[in-house]
DNA sequence: TTGAAAGCGCTAACAT
DNA sequence: ATGTTAGCGCTTTCAA
């Protein structure tokens, strides 16, 4: 046991990256006061956490991240799967969440499933596997060995984009449905009767679905029926929204007013209108989902339904944060959306 | 030592996680078999391969990603620090990496830095710490603190979106000033001489400074000028674009052609001309400057320099890859860019 | 082809 | 407030 403090040797050049016992070692205190002034800097005298952490820049030590982790048996990483990354809206949330994680020293990685459940356990598992210390997937249909996974290896999960308090699961989010019907009974309350919907691909996507069954339940609770033919399922692309379009006005009796899935359709109708010489708002209504920064630009801009993306990114974020650190946070989280009256919309027969 | 193998015991249940001594147990081997199976199952006869691969299923084994890392000093992690996540072009790239990525058993974790080359340094330190086993940045101007790290640690480290093929580090991309000057020329060809430039903003970012460089470059080469006031910089943003439009049209000799720094800035200008009543390309031609996939679909059309986004994703996820597996890969790609004539450009004077 | 055992670099329980 | 030390779960020599 050393009783004396001598003065280091001069810094000698390891070739290896410095350890924590470097570090200790030249600093003259025991690897365990490097960790504390590391995790828990308050357990640990001020000078010595100055002599350490002088050291640290001097030897220029970078803990190693996995060691860390082995022995404390968290990563500080979080995955989120994400049903695609290229997308307006998701990236924006993905941004949010990465810069939310990011202050609190997380790191986020990310995967996307390109609306496949099956893709969707397969990445679950390979960042399970990485050790990330809790995991947000986007809707609330998952594969169910998503959820026993995650269970058995008692992971933080959350879900994000939907909202479902009474689910067994943290949501942060807002009910697609109820977004669809208002917007649905916006249209319905300015006169629209026929209706044509473009909806994203319903499969393995419980939040198209769901808008889907909101504009349906609205359009219902008025008294309006909508032909199965007036509900066309695309992707999310422009030249197959328009197509879409094309298809819902060439019909018997052309709907007066059109329900977009999100807002990437209803550009893609918009701008079809707009090249086939179809008047919008006066021949035709339309309108969107999400609220992208495009919608506003548009000529006519987009009336559209507002989803506060950075608020869920960064809500999503700051939720996991508190289950992983067991902070009392809210479970469940309710954004506010709202419906963005723009110029694509307008009262039926009002050929202004 | 076991001379023979007996039954196994009916699964006990444990209650914390199966590690690779439990696999071996049950599979009445040793770890390292366990671990080569895992790792180079050829080095293992077959029927053992077997038995232990049916043993981590009946256990539900999962490796532990941190003891692996600890252990073998790889994480099969890699790390991209972007200039902006949400934004067409990069959220595309980002997408193709990932899925390349993904194909390969990497995880891909990201983080933006928002135009800001010191909260770069700061995000590729914290990833550093965690141990990636390779690092990728846009564009080649970096902190020189970035490159010391890189050095030390002896990290892969890959450039995206630019092409330098006498640097030091591998890149993968085109020469963004080639490509300005391409669009340069295009425009002087059809006849135009009085030109503005919507730019990004050039501070650490020289992809946006070497655009504007070879479009200013191109003109001069061609003798033609451009007063430092037709020159506008601003975010990627719509309505900083509309308003750099307006700036630019208010001069005392407008230009006839505007020069965008991307197909953002060119959308935003685009959509202002409609609003103001300002024909493209008629009164004023637009030219934009990566093919996002709106790009095509605006009315009109719009001339636009194509970056291909996914491939330069996949290459630099193959290329890195190649880079930490030590494969005998090219260390420079440079991909093709095609200059996509459409409706907002037209030969100066055509009052059509 | 397989096994024994020594680390990998750190955290955290325990001791002082 | 600080030090000692036993792991964390795996990979990788080395030996058989």
């Amino acid at each position: 046991m050393r009783s004396t403090r001598r003065p280091q040797p001069a810094l000698e050049k390891l070739s290896r990256a410095p350890t924590i016992r470097d570090v200790a070692r030249h600093a003259d205190v025991s690897v365990a006061t490097v960790s504390r002034v590391l995790n828990r800097p308050e357990l640990v005298s001020p000078d010595v956490v100055q002599r350490v952490h002088s050291t640290i820049r001097l030897l220029e030590y970078i803990p190693n991240g996995s060691a860390r982790a082995l022995a404390s048996r968290a990563t500080r990483m979080v995955a989120a799967v994400m049903p695609t990354i290229d997308g307006a809206i998701y990236s924006k949330m993905i941004s949010a969440m990465q810069q939310a994680f990011e202050r609190r020293g997380f790191v986020l990685s990310i995967a996307a499933h390109e609306y496949s459940l099956l893709r969707e356990l397969e990445s679950v598992r390979a960042l399970i596997e990485r050790g990330v210390d809790a995991i947000i997937l986007v809707g609330k249909i998952h594969d169910p060995a998503v959820y026993d996974l995650i269970r058995r290896k008692r992971i933080p999960l959350l879900l994000m984009c939907v909202y479902e308090p009474d689910g067994e699961w943290p949501t942060v989010g807002w009910s697609n449905r109820a977004g669809g019907m208002r917007i649905a009974n916006y249209l319905v309350d300015i006169g629209h009767r026929n209706f044509g919907i473009i909806s994203g691909i319903r499969a393995d996507n419980d939040r198209a679905a769901d808008r889907v069954d909101g504009f349906v339940a609205a359009l219902k609770s008025r008294d309006l029926d909508i032909p199965e033919d007036c509900i066309v399922q695309c992707r999310y692309d422009l030249a197959e929204s328009a197509n879409a379009l094309r298809h819902l006005l060439a019909g018997e009796q052309p709907p007066t007013a059109i329900l977009c899935g999100n807002d990437v359709l209803a550009t893609g109708a918009l701008l079809e209108c707009l090249r086939l010489g179809i008047r919008v708002p006066q021949d035709v209504s339309i309108a969107g989902y999400d609220d992208l920064p495009l919608a506003a630009h548009l000529v006519p801009p987009l009336t559209t339904l507002r989803i506060p993306a950075e608020q869920i990114g960064r809500l999503s974020a700051e939720t996991v944060i508190g289950l992983i650190e067991n902070h009392p946070t809210p479970h469940h989280v309710n954004v506010e959306v709202d419906l963005i009256l723009r110029g694509t919309t307008a009262p039926a027969g009002a050929r202004v």
